[in-house]
RNA sequence: CGGGGUGUAGCGCAGCCCGGUAGCGCGCCACGUUCGGGACGUGGAGGCCGAAGGUUCGAAUCCUUUCACCCCGACCA
């Protein structure tokens, strides 16, 4: 069917492009380590937005917008902030260009240098907190949660369609608390709306859990995040949630006169998902065949494809067709019919699959005749002949039934591709012949972890909330541990 | 930023070693036969060979510089 298809157990990464770019989802963009997401994979993003947008909503969050360019000097206030993104800035030195002296092009002019250089945001905790400043007074102000939905920029050395850009879409939320305790629970109550999206959206099983200190985001206390499993065995955190402390607001000097009339600096959580969940999403189900979709998340949820051999024969079914079509979108459920002449059904059967949709119907004369239609569903792709009777119903069924199919079938994957580890030989052999997660004692010294990392490639992806105590020795210097830790190699 | 590779038609590539004015497959356009798993035939359109210099009577090919992209590292959502 497919023909020279790089296949997924061939070549994970030409795979993974080629899929890309066969359902259409984005490009390469001329400009550096930039990409172009075309209409089909930004239609993709959208439903992600909505349901992301809503689960925040519902957690009492409001949306905002701060500014893209970030002074400078901001990033000066706050240390271990500043360290962190340093090196990946992009960074407005000039406002004007003028013609070039010897004609060819336009140059920068260098008379228009900026007295301060602007940094495009690579995250927007500091303008966000200067900003702050102003609008907390009082713990009647507090507690501020607010979300934006924004691009970013990080200087990648090395980019990937979706799971590394320079550019990226994202949502940051940046949330105000009076006390520590309401902002740690407020940054575990969004790693738990992440989670939610993940696995019950997305389809895709997470690890929640919380980052050692050296994979802690630049600035936080703590960072948790949900680390998801791809089908060649790496990690991908999908997600992060972070508390930040009073670091922050202290760098920024953000105060409130508590209920008692004294003057405290608040306490901080920020938060963020980006198009990287798109890459996670073509990661974790899509087959040979293309993309598989939730039916959640796919901006197609059925198509109908008719199958004809002339004007006359299409008018029948176009009327038979859309018929069908309207009683389905009656359920809520997106439905295209595709009754373009300039392709044929075989052409759109592989489109609609490497676009992974969800369900396709195929109407023939034959199955006008019986009343009837073919169903192909993409998870499985088995086909089956259905009466149009209660179609609606029948295919709201499926859908659950595939949302649910695809969950399950991630759920088993990560379960075959999780080991328990105790020696070091068995942790690199296992890295190596069954990559995935590895639940392994580690001593809890950065120094170790490091070491792990350099030798095995392997880090630490999470320390797993709610985890299991029990005494064991670190898999690296036997040095004695009280719990296991999430090793695995990453994106 | 270190190591390797690649830039030739919309896409995938050959040609380069050994200089002589560009070719293949797919796609695209037209017509006909087809249409229940990416159809076939015939005809046709499309490229100053990534860019800039140099060598030469002559450069896709040789030399220099430069830019971009891909892969492997280091860095990272």
């Amino acid at each position: 069917m497919a023909k020279n298809f790089p296949t997924r157990a061939d070549n994970y990464s030409e795979w993974y492009n080629e899929l890309v770019t066969r359902a259409d989802l984005a490009e390469t963009s001329s400009v550096r380590g930039c990409m172009v997401i075309k209409p089909y994979g930004y239609s993709i993003w959208e439903k992600m937005q909505q349901a992301l947008d809503k689960m925040f909503k519902d957690t009492g969050h409001v949306n905002a917008y701060f500014p893209l360019f970030i002074p400078k000097s901001f990033f000066s206030k706050e240390a271990s902030h500043v360290e962190g993104f340093a090196k990946e800035c992009a960074v407005v030195t000039h406002y004007r260009l003028k013609n070039s002296p010897d004609g060819k092009g336009v140059i920068v002019d260098e008379d228009a240098k900026l007295e301060e250089e602007l940094i495009i945001r690579p995250t927007s905790e500091t303008i966000i907190w200067n900003t702050y400043r102003n609008w907390i007074m009082s713990y009647r102000d507090l507690p501020l949660l607010i979300n934006q939905w924004a691009n970013v920029v990080r200087w990648e050395m090395r980019t990937r369609l979706f799971l590394r850009t320079a550019e990226f879409l994202w949502q940051e939320g940046h949330t105000a608390h009076a006390t520590e305790q309401e902002a740690i629970e407020e940054t575990r109550r969004m790693l738990d709306v992440y989670a939610d999206f993940a696995e019950n959206f997305m389809g895709v099983p997470v690890i929640k859990g919380f980052k050692t200190a050296n994979e802690r985001f630049a600035g936080a206390l703590d960072t948790f995040c949900i680390e998801a499993l791809m089908q060649d065995g790496k990690a991908l955190q999908s997600g992060t949630s972070h508390f930040l402390g009073q670091n922050f607001a202290k760098a920024f000097d953000v105060k409130f006169t508590s209920k008692a009339g004294v003057q405290e600096f608040v306490w901080a959580t920020s938060w963020g998902v980006s198009t990287r969940l798109i890459g996670a999403l073509i990661m974790a189900h899509s087959d040979d065949d293309g993309l598989v979709l939730p039916p959640k998340l796919a901006p197609i949820q059925v198509v109908i494809v008719p199958i004809y051999k002339n004007d006359e024969q299409l008018k029948q079914i176009d009327e038979y067709a859309i018929k069908i079509k309207k009683s389905i979108e009656a359920k809520g459920i997106s439905v295209k019919y595709d009754n373009r002449d300039t392709q044929k059904p075989g052409w759109k059967f592989s489109e609609y699959e490497f676009k992974g949709v969800p369900v396709r119907i195929a109407i023939g004369p034959r199955d006008m005749e019986n009343e009837q239609v073919e169903i192909a569903r993409r998870d499985t792709k088995e086909k089956a002949t259905y009466s149009i009777v209660d179609l609606d119903i029948k295919i709201e069924h499926l859908l659950e039934q595939i949302q649910n199919n695809i969950y399950k079938k991630a759920v088993d994957f990560r379960e075959a591709s999780t080991h328990y580890v105790d020696t070091w030989d068995e942790f690199l052999k296992t890295l190596e012949e069954k990559p995935g997660f590895i639940y392994a004692h580690w001593d809890g010294t950065p120094e170790t972890e490091q070491k792990i990392k350099e030798l095995s490639k392997a880090t630490i992806r999470c320390i797993p909330l709610n985890n299991k105590m029990e005494n064991g020795k670190c898999v690296l210097t036997g040095n004695p541990s009280t719990q296991r830790v999430v090793f695995a190699r990453a994106y």
